[in-house]
DNA sequence: ATTGACTCTGGAACGCGTTCCAAGGTGCAC
DNA sequence: GTGCACCTTGGAACGCGTTCCAGAGTCAAT
């Protein structure tokens, strides 16, 4: 059984259905270990590689940062088993989706509200006039999910 | 009735739960309008400047974007009707926003599945041997959500 | 007059996955 | 020998709300 013809960057990006730019960015980051290059420098993949850009694909949907899986990847590369962390890191994950959720259904509530009475306002108020649907939010003080990490 | 003495910027911030910088920032984009200052160079502020940033805040934390507000608030301070405006784009917010809960969902679910066959495998697994949790990801070749606007 | 608290400005930094750029070299077909 | 498609690199751009910075001026209280 003996083909491993190795690829290059274009054809390895089609076949994972990503741009050769994301497949230079991936190895940059460490995702991808660096590739060997030819005499003129070009880049060569083994089969193996696309498998491995649609696991981080997977990994990516899941919720990992490219950052974590670079971090999981290398210790996996270099012959490490890192399923203990990857396990812990993935109910982190699950834990802050849950909290998503519950903050999306919060605000899907709150905003189905908001609609239904500006919908009453408008109803009601004549054409060409202001109805102050801004002003009717009212608030729980909640945070807008965003912003720089405090020094 | 009267008083309405001007507030400086750090007492408005205060007031409505931000930062100075914050409220400089509002300005500079245009979801405040251009305050008028001292001689001395110092932004003055009235007291209703403080209800507009508690809006601008449950407005952000609606979905609205300070681009989108800027252009609403601008049309309203200069005594325009956003009215119709607001509330199509507050459709469309909740339309998303219900996207966004669905694809959370299902995530939710991907990830349930995930964990329960990464933890069987553990348990199967001696310790200190591989169990190759990464690798068991199957994909629905979903899209991760990311990514540049195309040209 | 000297603290110390406050304010001003324009711009950069943050996080983060992806895309785009310029300036240049390669590889193959006609 | 000339296209044309491909590849290389390092770095900047995107979106976006917030924070941080430096260098400078202001103001009340002591």
């Amino acid at each position: 059984m003996g083909e491993s013809r190795s690829i290059g960057i274009g054809e390895i990006a089609r076949q994972a259905g990503v741009s050769p730019d994301t497949i230079r960015h991936y190895e940059r980051v460490g995702v991808l270990p660096h590739a060997p290059r030819t005499m003129a420098g070009y880049r060569r993949f083994s089969g193996h590689t696309i498998e491995r850009v649609r696991l981080i694909r997977r990994a990516l949907a899941i919720g990992f940062s490219l950052a974590e899986l670079a971090r999981i990847l290398r210790v996996k590369d270099a012959g490490g088993i890192p399923c203990e962390s990857v396990r812990t890191l993935a109910r982190k994950k699950l834990q802050s989706l849950k909290e998503q959720i519950a903050d999306l259904i919060r605000l899907r509530r709150q905003m189905q509200g908001v609609l239904r009475s500006w919908d009453r306002k408008l109803a009601r108020a004549p054409q060409g006039k202001r109805a102050g649907l801004l002003e009717s939010l009212k608030g729980s003080p909640s945070k807008p999910a965003f912003g720089r990490k405090q020094k």
